[in-house]
DNA sequence: TGACAATCGTTACAAATGAAACTAATTTCC
DNA sequence: GGAAATTAGTTTCATTTGTAACGATTGTCA
């Protein structure tokens, strides 16, 4: 292919677009129709659910996710029930998360189903061949994260 | 680690996402700022800039977006100057899209930006491995779209 | 101490997005 | 030939999303 074209199908940038997008919105589907969640209110659910006590910066951090979302999608698993907050009394700004026990079943519950799907989309690869994509991932990740934030 | 647990940033769709979204930032701000294009703007741009004379359906299937966000963008393109529609003369509810001067003055831009970034990205990684990510790519791809449309 | 800066989280506003309804043109099939 | 179904593309409307501004609290430092 000369220098001067471009076809959209060999640009890696937009395949890791279109994998992601048939993937999360498998995932979504999922947990909207069966629990009623969006992807960042699963994003904190899965997070809390293996580190309770966290404070919305800290899930934003952990989820890559801006505050704004954090705090619109804990309003919204507060009012379903699902979490709890409580102030920090040593800090009066910010809040400590924690699931209910609804939110911990609805944890209980959706950890299978995101691990089943993950078996099965990767079940198209030996097992070594997922070892070397889990590092070729991580190493995309990296360098993707260092083009971000040059010099 | 158990079965009922999970850890985010070692469930592969998570990090898929990340990784995607972190590209994306990068490419967008480029194409914004350098020349006033939406994502879906550039898709269709390197879409027409390598095979002119697509209608509106079928652009939308080789850059798997939806036929309304496609509409959205023709429609800015067109208005920027950069591409121009002609009502298919043997089905007149169809339009072919081709870029116009301007178009492919950008594309010819476009086009040597998108293979620095992804040069850069891809630095990271071995030649015979950049081999193989394009495999697993492929194949994670398939997959995914075959989880999505069960039997 | 007290002014200034930084941090936590929410709110407000604008822009992007998606689903469904719609118009217009074409195809199907009796 | 013509009613019904299908297809191309746009528009409408509601929802999502992101950016920026904001109030409240805490940290910094002269």
């Amino acid at each position: 292919m000369p220098a001067s074209q471009l076809k959209l199908d060999r640009f890696v940038p937009y395949r890791l677009s279109v994998l992601t997008n048939t993937i999360s919105r498998a995932l979504a589907l999922g947990y909207a129709e069966r629990f009623g969640l969006t992807i960042p209110q699963w994003r904190i659910v899965a997070v809390l659910g293996h580190d309770p006590g966290l404070s919305a910066v800290e899930v934003a951090k952990r989820t890559v996710m801006d505050k704004v979302s954090v705090s619109r999608a804990v309003t919204a698993l507060e009012s379903d029930g699902r979490l709890i907050r409580r102030v920090d009394s040593s800090d009066r700004r910010r809040s400590l998360l924690r699931l209910s026990a609804a939110g911990r079943a609805v944890y209980r519950e959706i950890v299978p189903l995101a691990r089943s799907y993950e078996m099965r989309l990767l079940s198209t690869l030996t097992a070594s061949e997922r070892v070397a994509f889990d590092d070729l991932l991580t190493r995309l990740t990296q360098q993707a994260s260092a083009l971000n934030t040059p010099r």
